[in-house]
DNA sequence: CCCACTTCAGTTTTT
DNA sequence: CTGAAGTGGG
């Protein structure tokens, strides 16, 4: 991630006899400072409640953070850095600092520069990501993992068709075997650390026919001799080469004299590996055998108590920091892990909560610090995210307390809605009171469980011309035009690079198509050269057509012109002539789509970025890890985002929409999960709880469309796991005025009512027993009698259900950046190009049994005929027009076709 | 090679 | 219902 122009010093340059030039100066003064009396104690100490000052000030042996929500969890981080610094206890280059975003990354280097003054930060060569970090160490060793320094970081597109070809050289059906899966398979392995031949039995056998731990290995093969390495590698290169050459490892032990970790709990089995490696030094013992595993504990003890502050040794850093070979002077192990494990969302992409549940036995004598005082959240923002949380088993136990109680302070306002429809339309409402009352959009955020429940609520900002941005999904280097972009200059940068090169062969479209490229492929294997090379060849041969080998010695000659121009032209310059000259911004000129002129201008945005790096290559490798969409601070706008993307951020209003039974806890989750799957749902719901600073709405709604088809829903179990004293249920019906009347008089009073109970709708029975919120809200409309459809007649007489379908109409013409006039901001949403939106989700084994289970269903025959009359919840009275398995589509009085399971309307 | 049609699936996401 | 990815005919 950051800038590594760290080859132009020496690896262990750091402590050696002469002070290094920049840092010390100022460090040695300022730790001069820290240390000159303990009556004038540094300002950054200053402001720190205990427990952040004890974990500030226990700099030796192993700590662990457990920092709750809005515990100053950063700040922690920063200022223990700082102090570290200050004190002379290392150099800025002696310290690791492992965090798992860029963002985090780029954070605390920002913090750390205000704390120590600027261009401090700057001297910390090894603060970044896990990954910006591996690519840093396997840069300096690639050999020992037999790579040249110079590989090539290939993003999930580029293993996904990596895997594809080699799915398909093995004569398989990838079909049948989705490089996506298997490509997700490798993932998961690589998160915990096993190799091909690692690998369990069973899971060898699940992919392929068997072939899974050929195919791997193939794959591994592949990409050494592409010299290219995927994300896990990053990773788990490093890990190979610590244990196979514990000389190199013994280097990082010298070098890292302090080790951070941001976010533990989110760490999975490599990451933890990696840190258990560069963590478990020796000891004090002469020539204590090349540990791995469970004895490392042993030697790392020694850290229980809080070392005062300076107490270590007093001198400045240079005599401090003598070459460590008498190593008894640092039997410790002084690594600081600082995270929540009530925040742990990520198991499902590998994170091992256990990392962190397990810390003191991985570490014995561990310093466990808890920071519980909350200055972020309302008392009963956190009496709610508190009670709800400790309905979790196997948690450390932390309880989150604020002294800044005020009884004016809301309580957490709970909503029903009849439908996500009058959901998105009452949280607007709700927004736009706020904004009158003089709160700023920038405030306010709605977090929703999956990314679909975002498109209700932007189509109804869109009508009310309501600013808003959405923040998640594919990043900007993950948009189509980027990575076309990224594989030219790889290819010019990189020769060799075959899956660039593959990429762009024939875009734009040249006439080099399957056929050409199998034949340059074929070429390519024959020659032993890469593909580039091969189509020179070809290109000078005639065993091609004329056509394509014309486009082909074009392409060739320009890419030789470009290669050339690599040293002459200034990097911007090249990638720009690259560009046009190819003819590959001309054919997003002549493209008259909507999005091609978006398309230019992030091409435009990505030559303006080279401009920060000194060389395409250097860019080439950011591209690769870093580059996120930033946002444009100026303007006012309510946040829209999932979750999963809201941890770490804070809101003073935030809304927390569709909390229902198999939406939010998901059912997949439950499904595949079971309890520790409701678990992580339920963290999840603590970490939108305590993202609220002031205001917090929950919604729940009755109704909502599951593909396609309508269902009935019932309320989340998290909102019976609220604490009464902290809830308000809130009436929608009355505050929302115009709306209410639809809705049966809309009250939450008048409960689900005795009309339906004899109505047979077995699937609005709460299964998990009876909600407090049952009788609320939207249940209730239909509940003012089997007769139904009189409660409903007014619901699409009104404007709201007329401009929602005209919404509808508008919402399929959906262009990126502003529409109808107001801002429209997207950050790393782009459109949804190929290389995401199918690759996630879909285990297969569920996926199995997801259509098991939609078999199983759909063979029973309806008990339905055409023609029958009946009543549904929402809709009313109406005759079935077709049927199709369990599945009815049915011509409603009031509204129209509409297409819902059987299981929720009966016979009338 | 491109377009229209079919088919299929449908949480969460970083690097 | 929606979008994306794959298929087949021009």
């Amino acid at each position: 991630m950051v800038d590594y122009p760290d080859d132009d010093m020496p690896f262990f340059d750091a402590p050696r006899g002469g002070a290094p030039a920049k840092p010390a100066g100022g460090l040695a003064a300022r730790a001069m400072a820290a240390r000159g009396g303990h009556a004038a104690e540094p300002a950054y100490l200053k402001g720190l409640n205990p427990e952040q000052r004890l974990a500030v000030e226990t700099t030796e042996g192993p700590v662990l953070v457990l920092a709750g929500a809005g515990t100053g969890k950063t700040r922690v981080l920063t200022t223990r850095i700082a102090h570290i610094l200050s004190l002379g206890l290392a150099f800025p280059s002696q310290i690791l600092a492992v965090t798992f975003t860029n963002k985090a990354a780029r954070e605390m280097k920002q913090r750390i520069a205000v704390l120590i003054g600027e261009g401090s930060a700057e001297g910390m060569p090894w603060l970044g990501t896990f990954h910006s970090i591996g690519v840093k160490i396997l840069r300096r060793h690639a050999e020992l993992a037999g790579l040249k320094s110079g590989f090539t970081i290939l993003d999930t597109d580029d293993v996904i068709r990596l895997l594809k070809q080699l799915i398909q050289a093995e004569n398989l059906d990838d079909k049948r075997w989705p490089a996506r899966q298997f490509a997700q398979m490798i993932d998961g392995w690589k998160n915990k650390g096993l190799s091909p031949k690692d690998i369990p039995e069973g899971d060898a056998r699940a992919f392929a026919n068997g072939k899974g731990r050929e195919l791997y290995a193939a794959y591994q093969e592949r990409l050494k001799s592409l010299n290219a390495c995927d994300f896990g590698d990053l990773l788990l290169h490093p890990i190979r080469i610590f244990r196979d050459h514990p000389d190199v490892l013994a280097d990082y032990h010298r070098r890292f004299r302090y080790i951070l970790v941001d976010e533990y709990q989110d760490t999975n089995t490599a990451q933890y590996m990696w840190l258990r490696l560069l963590a478990q030094r020796p000891g004090g013992e002469r020539s204590s055998p090349r540990s791995r595993g469970e004895d490392a504990g042993r030697p790392m003890r020694g850290g229980a108590n809080p070392a005062e502050p300076g107490a270590g040794p007093s001198s400045g850093p240079s005599d401090h920091l003598l070459p460590v070979n008498g190593e008894k002077e640092r039997p410790t192990v002084n690594i600081c892990c600082v995270g929540d494990d009530d925040q742990s969302i990520y198991g499902w992409r590998g994170a091992e909560v256990d990392n962190i549940l397990r810390f003191d036995k991985d570490f014995p004598g561990a310093t466990i610090i808890r920071l519980e005082r909350n200055y972020r959240s309302t008392a009963h923002i956190l009496g709610a995210a508190s009670h709800l949380i400790a309905h979790n088993e196997g948690r450390l136990g932390k309880t989150l307390f604020t002294d800044h109680a005020d009884p004016d302070d809301a309580r957490v306002q709970v909503h029903a809605a009849w439908d996500s429809e009058e959901e998105a339309r009452a949280v607007g409402e709700e927004i736009e009171q706020a904004q009158r009352r003089g709160h700023a959009l920038n405030d306010m955020a709605i977090l929703v469980r999956a990314s679909f429940q975002m498109r209700e609520f932007e189509d109804r900002f869109v009508t009310l011309g309501l600013n808003y941005r959405v923040i998640g999904g594919p990043r900007f280097y993950e948009r189509q035009e980027i990575r076309d972009a990224m594989a030219y200059f790889r290819v010019v940068a990189q020769g060799a690079d075959d899956l660039a090169f593959e990429r762009i062969v024939n875009v734009p479209k040249r006439g080099l198509g399957e056929s050409a490229i199998r034949q340059i492929h074929d070429t390519a294997r024959a020659l032993r050269v890469p593909m580039l090379e091969a189509a020179g060849k070809l290109a000078e041969s005639d065993e091609m057509k004329p056509k394509p080998r014309a486009a082909l010695r074009e392409i060739c000659a320009n890419f030789g012109r470009w290669q050339e121009a690599i040293e002459t032209t200034a990097h911007t310059e090249l990638a720009e002539q690259i560009l046009e000259e190819s003819g590959y911004i001309d054919m997003w000129k002549a493209d008259k789509s909507a999005e091609a002129p978006g398309r230019l201008e992030n091409l435009k945005e990505l030559i303006r970025s080279m401009e920060d790096y000194e060389s395409l290559r250097s860019f080439l490798e950011h591209v690769a890890l870093v580059m996120d969409a930033e946002q444009n601070a100026e303007l006012d706008a309510v946040s829209i985002m999932t979750l999963h993307s809201a941890k770490g951020l804070e809101f003073e209003t935030v809304f927390l929409p569709g909390w229902e039974e198999g939406l939010f806890p998901h059912q997949r989750a439950l499904d595949e999960g079971g309890r520790t799957g409701l678990e992580e749902e339920r963290r999840l719901a603590y970490v939108g709880l305590t993202r609220a600073k002031k205001n917090l709405h929950i919604w729940f709604v009755s109704n909502r469309r599951i593909h396609g088809l309508w269902q009935s829903t019932i309320p989340s179990r998290f909102l019976d796991e609220l604490p009464e004293a902290h809830v308000e249920v809130a009436d929608a019906g009355n505050s929302y005025g115009g709306y209410s009347a639809p809705y049966g008089g809309g009250g939450f009073a008048s409960g689900r009512g005795g009309g339906n109970q004899g109505g047979g709708f077995a699937g609005r029975q709460n299964p998990y027993g009876a909600s407090r919120f049952d009788n609320v809200g939207g249940g209730s409309g239909a509940g003012g009698g089997t007769g139904g459809s009189g409660a409903f007649s007014n619901t699409y007489a009104t404007p709201g259900w007329a401009r929602a379908q005209q919404n509808r109409t508008e919402a399929t013409d959906r262009n990126w950046g502003t529409r109808s006039g107001h801002a429209v901001e997207r950050i790393g949403y782009g459109e949804t190009d190929s290389g995401y939106g199918a690759g996630r989700g879909s285990v297969k084994g569920r996926t199995i049994e997801g259509e098991l289970v939609a078999k199983s269903v759909a063979t029973e025959p309806s008990k339905f005929h055409v023609g029958d009359r009946v009543f549904h919840q929402k809709f009313g009275n109406g005759n079935i027009a077709a049927i199709d398995g369990n599945k009815l589509t049915i011509d409603f009085d009031k509204a129209g076709q509409k297409r819902v399971l059987d299981g929720f309307v009966s016979e009338v």
